[in-house]
DNA sequence: TTCTTTTTTTCACGTAGAGTTCATATTTGT
DNA sequence: ACAAATATGAACTCTACGTGAAAAAAAGAA
């Protein structure tokens, strides 16, 4: 899990990048909303921490770029007390808000939840995107159907991340315990989720003797 | 602007009061369940501020009764750290929630944006109007006749837009938790709306093997 | 009320699309 | 090189969805 944050002030960058290593996640900085976008562009974040009073470009106008970009979820730094910033970013499509001056353990609680409500939601690696949400795929921007079977085994896939499954964990969980088919069904549908998969095809690997594993290297 | 404080404790209602007529509301106050639900019947009410815990008639009871009058939005009052609460009242469809003791400015500022979010009482999209007030759905300047379950279930897509929905999900929410009919009916209505729509027919979109999701995209 | 019209629900059929099986090709580890 | 496991293509089966029509229910009109 990466963190991106933004603020102009270095200072604070380090505290709060201090609180993230410290609880396993990667950081990245940013001093402006211009270095922001360009990362945002360039690198896979997985949450912004964007710091609203900024002198370059503010926060909001910077938020809006971001948003319109890809739509990471952001967590709002601002001054205490100014409750129109709150009500402001919450229409903008922030997804929470703390007020400086904040204690680490309530910056760090509020990142989980943020990060667990996305990621329940949504699974991104690189440019491909699986939402669980809408059921959609997408990669290279372009959505790719997949058949029922096809996704219930990708999201199986990616809610069991690095983990060999066998050709029974699958079908039992996949298929359901009430399938008594042939086991080498499953062969037939990795390779048409990997034909779905293109040039991701790779993440879906043959653990031989086993069954599969999905990884996301890097 | 009406807003309807629904509190046994005097003291409160009052305090609430003072903030809204301050910020330009209209004010109905009712001490119990059993007031609400006699003033929301009889009132034009914008919005009500509920509170959890009431002797007589609880916060729960009195939410589920007023929202089967009428979906007028709801926002809830509780103490403070019951996660519960907020849970469980995010599902009985409130709109937000706020804890005692709670900032003036906090309440006015979550009144707006809710006050906000439901007077975005039209949907658009290209030349397709539906306006949710008057019930009317417009495609190229021309007004479409929808049946009453054509319309809910036009508007219940376009609240959870992106979203795929299944037809237990449609039927217990469009149709009501109390609906015991074949899920194939969903079929039709999914049916007779897409011939409603015309040439954005292809806004609801079906998810074989789960059920239907509305977009709008391209 | 009673009749008429509109809306909703059920149902059966045809079909496109998805799932399964299997025979054959290819890869992998020893 | 060999055996065993996996990948693949194609035939076959099956299932879920779209549809139209008819029955049932609800809403309006007289």
């Amino acid at each position: 899990m990466t963190i991106l944050i933004v603020d102009d002030e270095e200072l604070i960058r380090n505290v709060i990048k201090e609180y993230c290593l410290n609880s396993g996640y990667q950081v990245l900085e940013a001093s402006d909303g211009y270095e922001a976008v360009q990362l945002v562009k360039n690198k896979n974040i997985d949450l912004i921490i964007l710091d609203i009073m900024m002198p370059k470009k503010d926060g909001y106008t910077t938020l809006k770029e971001l948003k319109d970009i890809k739509n990471i979820p952001v967590l709002m730094l601002s001054a205490r007390g100014d409750e129109y910033d709150k009500l402001l970013g919450f229409e903008l499509g922030i997804d929470d808000y703390v007020t400086k001056p904040f204690s680490p353990k309530e910056l760090i609680a509020r990142i989980k939840v943020i990060l667990k409500r996305n990621n329940d939601e949504i699974f991104t690696y690189r440019d491909m995107i699986l939402n669980f949400k809408s059921h959609v795929l997408t990669i290279e921007e372009k959505e790719i159907k997949l058949t029922p079977k096809e996704y219930e085994l990708l999201s199986f896939f990616i809610q069991n991340k690095d983990i060999a499954l066998s050709r029974e964990q699958l079908l039992s969980k996949v298929w359901g315990y009430d399938f008594f088919g042939d086991d080498r069904t499953v062969d037939t549908h990795i390779k048409m989720l990997r034909n779905s998969l293109g040039k991701y095809r790779h993440c879906i690997v043959t653990v031989r003797g086993m069954g599969y594993r999905f990884e996301t290297k890097e």
